[in-house]
DNA sequence: TTGCAAATGAATGTCGTTTTCATTTGGGCA
DNA sequence: TGCCCAAATGAAAACGACATTCATTTGCAA
């Protein structure tokens, strides 16, 4: 790790080096908040702002990618060898992963305008996963729904005023 | 309208008109903002509050639906009949659209622990379109980059103070 | 050892989303 | 038609995650 960073013109810090092996042990799909906490156990000194600066430099040096499952957080995923894409279970939150190699005839075959190789580029899916699916009784025999999103139920004032 | 609201039990009042109406007109992956500044051409007294809980609303009787791009913004898209995707070109920010259902045998395909039916769910991808891919010289034979950014280039001052 | 660019950490800024709340209003009902 | 009240509105503020600023510290090459 050192000499990477010593390579690529970035000192090695303690802090760095820290964050780097926090990431490197615990880092699929982590956000910079969960990535901060672990740092912390380890060195309670440790800004918040380092993590998330150590953190774009991981994805600089290709270590990992930012993934956006569309809930408001991005997740740092570490790179894999064979590209995959993310399928997100909007009800229980299950993060399934899937190889992109497999999809992408299909991909190009369907999208005219566009061309997309296993380069630079992501697929996140956001549906159901088969128990969800089964208990919320997705069976493609319904019509396309598409909100995809779901009404949990908060409290009630104004009928306008809590849209879910 | 009127009739889809008061059924629902929602009133048809003259702001709620005008923004159904405005997205209706306009509403292929549009932005809050963007529907808001179409509202006020023709009715500046409009809030925004009430622009954006009223796209809320259209979402909520299945009109339209959320789509993230993975760029920040929440885009509404109005439901079309058949049930489509997104590729998001990060480079020239042209977005395409494909039909969902010819994804999805080989989504399904490769995708083990997870059912993905045309229904409720949604697929974005962030790529590189015909144009730009060439460009960029995204030709599949390049190892996987997987960060998805690209570095434009800002001002310069500690090297980590800026991480593009 | 020393010099200085890079790195750090606390604080602050940014920006889109969401909520609060006082006020207004649609529309059911007498 | 007028009344009533829950629903809707609009201005402002809260919120939350991401991003930047800047004074200070530090790694490390010479």
């Amino acid at each position: 790790m050192k000499e990477l960073l010593r390579t690529k013109g970035y000192k090695a810090t303690p802090q760095r080096e820290l964050i780097f092996e926090c990431f490197l042990a615990a880092g699929r799909h982590i956000t910079v908040d969960e990535l901060y906490q672990k740092v912390r156990l380890k060195d309670s000194s440790v800004g918040h702002s380092t993590v998330w600066r150590n953190l774009k430099l991981i994805c600089k040096l290709g270590l990992a990618e930012e993934v956006n499952l569309g809930d408001g957080l991005t997740r740092y995923d570490r790179i894999t060898p064979e590209p995959h894409g993310h399928l997100y279970c909007l009800e229980c939150k299950k993060l399934v992963e899937f190889d992109m190699a497999k999809l992408l005839p299909a991909l190009n075959e369907t999208a005219q305008g566009s061309r997309f190789q296993p380069v630079g580029f992501k697929i996140e899916i956001q549906g159901y996963c088969d128990s969800c699916g089964e208990r919320l009784g997705v069976t493609g025999e319904n019509s396309y729904n598409g909100s995809g999103t779901k009404n949990v139920g908060k409290k009630e004032r104004g009928k306008n005023d809590d849209l879910s």
